[in-house]
DNA sequence: AGAAACTGTATCGGTATCAGTTACGTATGG
DNA sequence: CCATACGTAACTGATACCGATACAGTTTCT
C-alpha cells in the first residue's frame, strides 16, 4: 500500500484540532468543519479519526455538538505515532521472494529487505522528531525540529 | 504513485550483476537471467534496467550477447542513488491543498509537506549508507552498515 | 417525545497505478 | 542470414484510493 493521503489528513486534522484548543468534548470539531479546511469529504476525514480514536490520540463523540477532540497535548503527539495511527509507512516497495536454489538468488530479497526496512526506521525516527504543535509555528518549523 | 518494485527489482538486479562480475561488455547478463533470479518478467526487468543506464550506473547492449554490465565497483553504488534513479521516495503522501482564506487552513499543508520532505530526505540520507556490495555480504550486513 | 446534528461504516463508481504479457522495431554477433 | 537481446508500446487484470450516498446508532436541544 500507498499512495495514501491518510497521513497528511491525520496532520492535518490534528493541527486543525490543535489550532482550535480542542481539548475537551465541550470543544470538540465536527468532522464537517475538519474537511471544510483540507478540503476533502467529511467521510475521508472521518476514517481517518476513527483511527486516531482507536489509537488514543484523540476522541471522537456522536451526535449534536459532538465531533474530536485532542487527548494530549499538541507537543506530546509525535508525527512517527501518526503515521503508525494511520498505518502508513515510508513505502519502497517489498523485495520480490526471490528463488530457491539460487545462493544469491535467495540471499539478495532479504538484504533488501533489511535495507528498506532500515530506510522505513529512519524516517520515522526524523518524523519523530515533529510535534503537532510544531506545525502550528510556521511552516518551516517541521522541517526544522530538532 | 508508489507502491512500486522497481527499487526491490533495481536492487536485487545490481546485486546480480556485482555477483557475477559483470564489469565489462563481454561479461554482460541478459534480462531473462536477471529476471529468473527474482523472479519476475524480463520486460520488468528491462524497464528498470533501461532508468539505471540512464542514470550512468549500468550499459547495457543489444544483439546476441547483449545484457547489461556495471559500470562502477559495488562499493561505490549506494542505494540512495538507486532509489532515485528509478524515481522512487519514501512516499507518504502528498498534503491537500489546503484552503484559502483561513489562516491555518492555509499553513498547515506547507508544513506537513515539509514534514514529509524532512522524512523523505532521513530515509535517503540512511539508504545512502549502505552500497550494493553490502547487499552480498549477508542478509543482515545491509540493515548493520552505518 | 420528536427533530436535528453527528459519528462510524458499508457500498458503489471513477480514477490511477502497477505487474505481467505479447508484440514489434532495432541492434549485435556468429 | 538468423538467432539473440534490448527498448518500448499496448493491453489486461488486479489493487488501492478518494469521493459520494446511504443508513443505523448516539447525543443534544426544544
Amino acid at each position: 500500500m500507498s499512495d495514501s493521503q491518510k497521513f497528511p489528513v491525520a496532520a492535518h486534522a490534528l493541527a486543525y484540532l490543535a489550532h482550535k484548543d480542542a481539548m475537551s468534548a465541550d470543544r470538540a470539531v465536527a468532522s464537517g468543519e475538519l474537511a471544510a479546511s483540507m478540503p476533502t469529504n467529511p467521510v475521508v476525514v472521518r476514517r481517518v479519526t476513527a483511527m486516531l480514536a482507536k489509537a488514543g490520540l484523540i476522541a471522537t463523540r456522536a451526535g449534536a455538538g459532538g465531533g474530536a477532540w485532542l487527548l494530549k497535548n499538541p507537543q506530546e503527539i509525535r508525527l512517527d505515532t501518526v503515521l503508525r495511527a494511520v498505518n502508513g509507512c515510508a513505502h519502497l516497495g517489498a523485495p520480490p521472494p526471490g528463488v530457491k536454489g539460487c545462493p544469491v538468488g535467495e540471499r539478495i530479497p532479504d538484504a533488501v529487505r533489511a535495507a528498506i526496512t532500515a530506510a522505513d526506521a529512519a524516517a520515522a525516527e526524523r518524523l519523530s522528531l515533529i510535534s503537532v504543535a510544531d506545525l502550528l509555528v510556521d511552516p518551516q518549523a517541521a522541517g526544522k525540529a530538532a
